[in-house]
RNA sequence: GGCUCCAUCGUCUAAUGGUUAGGACACGGGCUUUUCAAGCCUGUAACCGGGGUUCGACUCCCCGUGGAGUCACCA
């Protein structure tokens, strides 16, 4: 079987997080099949399209290096253009091939029109949900024969009034074999007779998406959870047209800290969102991709390679996840640690004020890494590297000495200092060990001679090593923050 | 309320009939150390309940309980 998984979003906001752990999984399993991973935009709802939607769900797949085989792309000049031989991949461009197919399941007796007005619907839910029935079409309009059907909708045809095309539920029991949760069984009576072409010539999701799915040749529907319901209605479509259906997976919900689908109200549902707090792609793809599948038993990370070849759709987890924001800070600072000097400096742009092109900027970043879990923290972390530091006289002096102590031995270290090539201060191991050389040879404690020299450099109680300053600060600066520092005590 | 799904440490999870129920985050302790991180070692902490099936159940079945999802001319 050739795999074609998709991606079918509609364009009402920015990129959802589930979305995209969706996105992610339909991505693992088409790229280990040598299959074909696609992206559809389902925008058949008119109202609720947002300006913009569409571009920042092309921009996510972009940042997060993820690519699909066909669909809509954005391309660098700001335009979408589209890939694939089976477009168009917008529903909006494919009205008369809807149009065809519910027609023809009039013909067949499998679909039917309906005149009601949304007030009597609401009316007839009302008096069903009173008396606690399932609410569901009752079927008025379907008491119309063929002829008076066909009447009706010419009629309202010519005096520009609407009906809707409804499906018709055959009598039975629908019942499939989730890929991920095995045998769900539905009894039909338990299915709407949902509709299937809208007042404004649009069709709904179902007719849309089975449609499509069926002449995209999808293989594989993964979706979130909350589609399980609406199954049988896409099944009994399957059904009427005589097409295989694909197989269906629904993937278990994220949660919020509340156990309940995630919300605006208590986190943040927006993939673009956990960018701007600084997280990096590769920490998310990882985070996100591990979230209700595991692939090992003792194992955290995960690049995006190794998840294709192991991800197994029958080990995802049926039940819902919550988020761990504490579990996602401690792998993005993971990665953070993996990256270069240069990398690191890259990935900062947009995240510090400071001017990236300076040595000491991007020294300070990669010395302050350990210390941060996200890109926004860095404004702070590097904050002492980029001014001059306001002395304290209790922690500029170490708790075993005193103020005389710390000021000759922080005019012994500049001397030693001062005769130290630019080539050692280039390199943090190099300086740590002619250092703690000058200490060993001079028999002095370490306490006496690192805890002022730290403190001069950096101002604060706590920071990095005093070689990691030294470093990033290069040697002018810190022989400068050195004078500093004993003025202050003098 | 109807229907459907789900149920292992606080959280993410491993275990596919036989384990002292493993790992990770977080938390506690220790090592290292000039401080803070990082790193390394280590501790606390879980099979929702009740029945079966079986020589043996976290694992299979049933019934409860609890939680969630869904019931639109939204997807």
């Amino acid at each position: 079987m050739n795999v074609r998984t998709r991606l079918a979003p509609s364009p009402t906001g920015k990129m959802h997080i589930g979305t995209f752990r969706t996105a992610l999984f339909d991505y693992f399993l088409a790229r280990q099949n040598n299959g074909q991973f696609l992206l559809r935009i389902e925008d058949t709802d008119r109202e609720r399209l947002v300006p913009g939607a569409l571009e920042n769900l092309l921009e996510m797949f972009k940042a997060f290096h993820i690519d699909y085989d066909e669909g809509p792309v954005l391309q660098s000049n700001g335009s979408i253009v589209e890939t694939g031989d089976f477009g168009p991949y917008v529903q909006s461009a494919r009205l008369d091939i809807y149009k065809r197919y519910a027609e023809e399941l009039i013909q067949k007796g499998c679909a039917y029109p309906c005149f009601c007005t949304v007030e009597r619907l609401d009316e007839m839910r009302k008096s069903q949900s009173a008396i606690k029935q399932t609410t569901k079409y009752d079927r008025k309009c379907l008491a119309l024969t063929a002829a008076e059907a066909e009447a009706k909708m010419r009629e309202y045809e010519s005096n520009g009034q609407t009906y809707v095309i409804r499906l018709k539920v055959p009598e039975g029991r629908t019942e499939f074999i989730d890929a991920i949760r095995g045998e769900i069984i539905f009894d039909n009576n338990e299915v709407d007779d949902c509709i299937l072409m809208k007042s404004d010539g649009y069709p709904s999701y179902y007719l849309a998406c089975t449609v499509d799915d069926h002449l995209m040749k999808i293989s594989h529907v993964l979706r979130g959870e909350e589609w399980i319901s609406s199954t049988p209605k896409s099944l009994i479509l399957f059904a009427m047209f005589g097409w295989d259906a694909p197989i269906f997976a629904h993937v278990p919900l994220l949660l919020g800290p509340d156990k309940k689908k995630l919300s605006k109200r208590t986190g943040d549902t927006a993939v673009e969102e956990y960018f701007k707090h600084g997280y990096l792609p590769e920490a998310l793809i990882n985070f996100i991709g591990t979230l209700g599948f595991n692939p090992s038993a003792d194992r955290e990370i995960f690049s995006l390679d190794e998840l294709v070849t192991l991800f197994d759709l029958n080990k995802v987890n049926s039940a819902g996840a919550v988020l761990n924001m504490e579990k996602l800070d401690w792998m993005n600072r993971h990665y953070l640690m993996q990256l270069t000097e240069d990398e690191l400096a890259n990935r900062a742009e947009g995240f510090v004020h400071a001017d990236l092109g300076e040595i000491r900027v991007r020294r300070a970043l990669f010395v302050e890494r350990s210390r941060v879990s996200r890109l926004t923290e860095f404004d702070n972390a590097i904050a002492a590297y980029l001014t001059l530091p306001e002395y304290d006289h209790a922690i500029l002096i170490w708790k075993k000495a005193d103020a005389m102590d710390g000021m000759a031995q922080l005019s012994r270290i500049q001397l030693v200092l001062e005769n130290i090539s630019h080539e050692t201060f280039d390199n943090v191991s190099l300086l740590e060990t002619a250092i703690k050389e000058y200490i060993a040879s001079n028999s002095l404690q370490n306490g006496n001679v690192l805890w002022p020299l730290r403190v001069s450099l950096s101002g604060l109680e706590k920071s990095a090593t005093p070689f990691e300053l030294l470093w990033a600060l290069g040697k002018e600066e810190s022989l400068r923050r050195i004078s500093l520092a004993i003025n202050y005590l003098k």
